[in-house]
Order: C-alpha cells, then structure tokens, then sequence
DNA sequence: TTTTGAGTTGTTCGA
DNA sequence: GTCGAACAACTCAAA
C-alpha cells in the first residue's frame, strides 16, 4: 500500500510526537535509517558518541522491531543507495537549524532531487523553530526577555500521540558501529527513560525548582539535556505538562526558551559558533604560551585549588555533565581568572559533555565571558569561594568529587587553606589568586574599552 | 524618528 | 549580619 519511503533519523531519536515520521508513514511502508557520517564522530566526542549509540539501539529494540538501517557513508551517497534498493520514492527528516546539518541537508537535497528523489525536511526540534520569531520590524531578537514574550506568544502545536508504522524489513545494516570506550558514567537511554525521569522530576522537583537548581548537591534538576540533544524527548511534550502558572514550572519554562533563543542565535549568527557575538569584544586580551596551557591543563583536570571548581570540572569527567551553576563558576574561572579564551573552554566542555548543544554550550560560554548576546556586565565576575559557600553550603557537593577534602567541615571545605587542621596534602593551592586576577580582569575590559573611543 | 524603559544567574564596600 | 548602592554606560525593542 502506497509508496516506500525513507525515514532518516538524525537528532530526533524516538516514535513518539513525531510529525515527520507520521508524515513518512502516511505515505506508506517506511525505511528507517541512520547514517554514521564521519563528520558526526568527530565533533561528537566519546561520551555523547556513546549515548548516541546507545540510544539508537535502544530505538531500534523497542520501537522499530530491530529494523534499523545503519549505514556508513556520506549521507547522499547511502541514502540514494537505499533508494534504490528499496524502490522509495521519497526520504523524508526532521528540520536540523545547526550549521553543520543544514549544509549537510542542502547538499542531500540538492543531489537526491537531481536522482529523482523527493526530500522532505518536515517539525524541527525545538518549539518553535529558529528564524519564526521575530521583533516588530522583523529582526532576529538579540534581548532573551522580549525573545521569550514574543516566543510564548508564537505558541506550539499540542504533542501528537503514537503513530501506525509499517517499518520495511530485510534491507542491508551495516549495524551499528561499537561504542567508544568511555569511563563516564553516562544516563540511561531511551524514550521510557526520559520519560520517567521527567515524571519523577515533576512529582519530585518542580515545586522547588527555582531553588533546588541552584544546588549542585541536590537532584533538583529534570536532567533532559542529554535527551532534547538527540531528540529522545521534543520540547513540546515537555511544554505541554509544564503549569505555566506555578512559580517552579514557569522557571523551567523559561529554561526550554533559553535553549530555543540560543538555537535562533546560532540560526541568524552561524558564525558566533566560533567568534563573539558583540565584535567590540573580539580582541579582549587572553593568555596564551605555556602558562596559559599549564593553567587550562589544571582546570580540565579538575586541579585548580578551588573546590567548587575542581568539583564541576570532577564532575564533567566522571559523568559527561555538570550541574548547570557550577558550569557557569567553572567557565568565569577559566575566562576571568585564568584569562583563557572561552573557546577553549567550551571545546573542552563539548568534548565532554554527553548533552553537549553547540548553540546552548557555546552562547552559555559568551555570555559568561561578556561576549554574547545579553551578555553579563564585565564586572560581574563569579567568586568560586563565595559562590561555593552560597549553592553548596554543606560542602556535599564538593566532598562527592573532591575525597581529598571530605574531611573538612562546611566551614572551611570551600577555602581549605583556612582549614585549622592544615590544608590536606593531596590537595593542590590554589594555582591563582581570585582577587588579584579580577582586577586583572577588570583592568583588560578597561584597556579594551578605551579603545572603542 | 525619537523617546523610553529595561536588561538570567554577581561582588564589594560601607553604613 | 544585613542592606543598599556602586560598578558604567550601552544597546535593544517597542511605543
């Protein structure tokens, strides 16, 4: 019955609300694909490569009946391949607004229309796609505030229910590749999974939410990066069970929105992947030569000399995510303190991450280093011993990833070179003083504004 | 075109 | 210990 069409899954891992499969399936039986392009293992790194993996297999097994096409190759050249196979007529995907997949997307499209193929690019991931809202006078907003008016007033269709698939068996896999080894220790996958923890997350958390995200010791966030990266779960199934009147869920609405303006940013300014939003900052003083590599080195390891710091940087190794203000303590450190530029810091995060979001990960690191859009004001530089009394004032946090300072006692485990018993040997100073590297911050910003005349 | 109000997440200092 | 002001203008977005 009908035409066989291709499904291409790309970052949209799951059956459920989803608009450009039920488009597929209504056209008839359906070849779902995934394409191991060589250009998503590099970009990719172990831990979000490995979750990708695991979460295709987990796809594959419970919802469609282990018919999944994997293969390897230049997405154009395989899907044309397949087509042919199969006799499809059509491949249909969800929308990618990343750099990346929209040039790969225009060269599928390109060169499948030339073979005949129709190609259909159908939803998005996100709410509201990015270039949809606008200001009045028709330009990309650059202000979150009015971004996110304008955004709830654009509105979002309701998530659809399951879908009827005829899922075509037999055709050739190249199965799945074997997941990069990884010592992280990484979330469970799939659709079930993701689901769950969001309902636990809104029986449990929500109410406190405002709070309780701010505490990196505390559970008190829904943990669904990891899936809105690949689509597992779409915002608008989030959305839709969000009460848009309580004080908790109206914040974590906002932190959907977040992620859509920076998808929209990315959208509009490809280029801020790279480079500052606000080109005035571009040629902020940074530190580079061996000291500089020295210093970055001790942070990644998570060897600063400063708990809360050396906690998150712990953190990111051993689970591929860190809490998200410790993310924020972490990434003023490496800008304001140890004045390293902020791109190496987010290519050190997105190596890492298992929910790395090239939009969210590289606009949350401009707007740490004042560079970005609604940049924070240059003098607002995090101070990690404040900053760690404030969000971890039990030490719990730190004593989780730090062992070396379990020991300590609330009162000095976030300035152990305060500690009465001595600072425990294990345990490094810290590599920079904070106080004299913000005025070293303060006074770079002052150099570079007196030459904007 | 001009005006007006507002802008994620902080720190320090002094009263 | 608590609280408000200063930090410094600037750009955005809508009226």
């Amino acid at each position: 019955m009908g035409d066989t069409v291709i499904f291409w899954f790309r970052r949209d891992l799951r059956v459920r609300d989803q608009p450009a499969l039920a488009a597929a399936a209504a056209r008839g039986p359906v070849v779902p694909v995934f394409v191991m392009d060589d250009t998503l293992r590099r970009p990719a790194g172990a831990n979000r490569l490995a979750f990708m993996l695991d979460t295709l297999a987990d796809l594959d097994e419970a919802s469609l009946g282990g018919n999944l096409v994997v293969r390897n190759g230049r997405p154009a050249d395989v899907l044309g391949d397949i087509a042919e196979e199969t006799g499809a007529t059509a491949i249909y995907a969800t929308d990618d607004h990343g750099p990346y997949g929209r040039r790969r997307d225009d060269e599928v499209g390109d060169t499948l229309s030339a073979r005949g193929l129709e190609v259909h690019y159908v939803d998005s991931n996100y709410a509201v796609a990015p270039d949809n809202v606008k200001t009045g006078s028709g330009t990309a907003y650059k202000v979150f505030t009015p971004f996110y008016r304008s955004w709830s007033e654009f509105g979002w269709a309701e998530p659809t229910g399951d879908i009827d698939v005829e899922w075509v068996t037999g055709v050739t896999s190249d199965g799945l590749p074997e997941a990069p080894e990884t010592t992280a220790d990484l979330p469970p996958v799939g659709e079930k999974a993701a689901m769950e923890r969001f309902e636990w997350f809104l029986e449990h958390a929500a109410e406190d939410y405002d709070d309780a995200r701010d505490r990196p010791a505390v559970d008190g966030t829904s943990k669904m990066s990891p899936y809105l990266k690949w689509g597992v779960v779409h915002p608008r199934q989030l959305l839709a069970k969000i009460d848009g009147r309580k004080k908790g869920e109206q914040t974590y609405r906002k932190e959907i929105a977040w992620r859509e303006f920076y998808a929209d940013v990315l959208y509009t300014r490809p280029e801020t992947a790279r480079q500052a939003f606000n080109d005035k900052m571009t040629d902020m003083e940074v530190d580079g030569g061996d000291l500089a590599d020295e210093r970055f080195d001790a942070w990644c390891r998570g060897e600063t000399g400063y708990p809360i710091v050396d906690a998150g940087m712990r953190q990111l190794l051993a689970e591929g995510w860190m809490h998200n203000r410790v993310r924020m303590i972490v990434a003023s450190f490496l800008v304001k303190d140890l004045h390293v530029d902020w791109t190496r810091g987010a290519r050190h995060f997105m190596e890492q991450l298992v929910d790395g979001d090239l939009a969210s990960n590289q606009h949350g690191w401009q707007w740490v280093a004042g560079t970005g859009t609604d940049a924070s004001p240059y003098f607002r530089i995090f101070n990690p011993t404040s900053q760690g009394k404030k969000f971890d004032p039990s030490g719990d946090y730190v004593r989780q990833y730090v062992p070396e300072l379990a020991s300590l006692g609330a009162k000095e485990i976030h300035e152990p070179w305060t500690a009465s018993a001595g600072q425990p040997s294990s345990y490094p100073s810290p590599i920079v003083d904070h106080a004299a590297e913000r005025e070293d911050s303060l006074e770079r910003y002052d150099r570079l504004k007196s030459t904007w005349g």
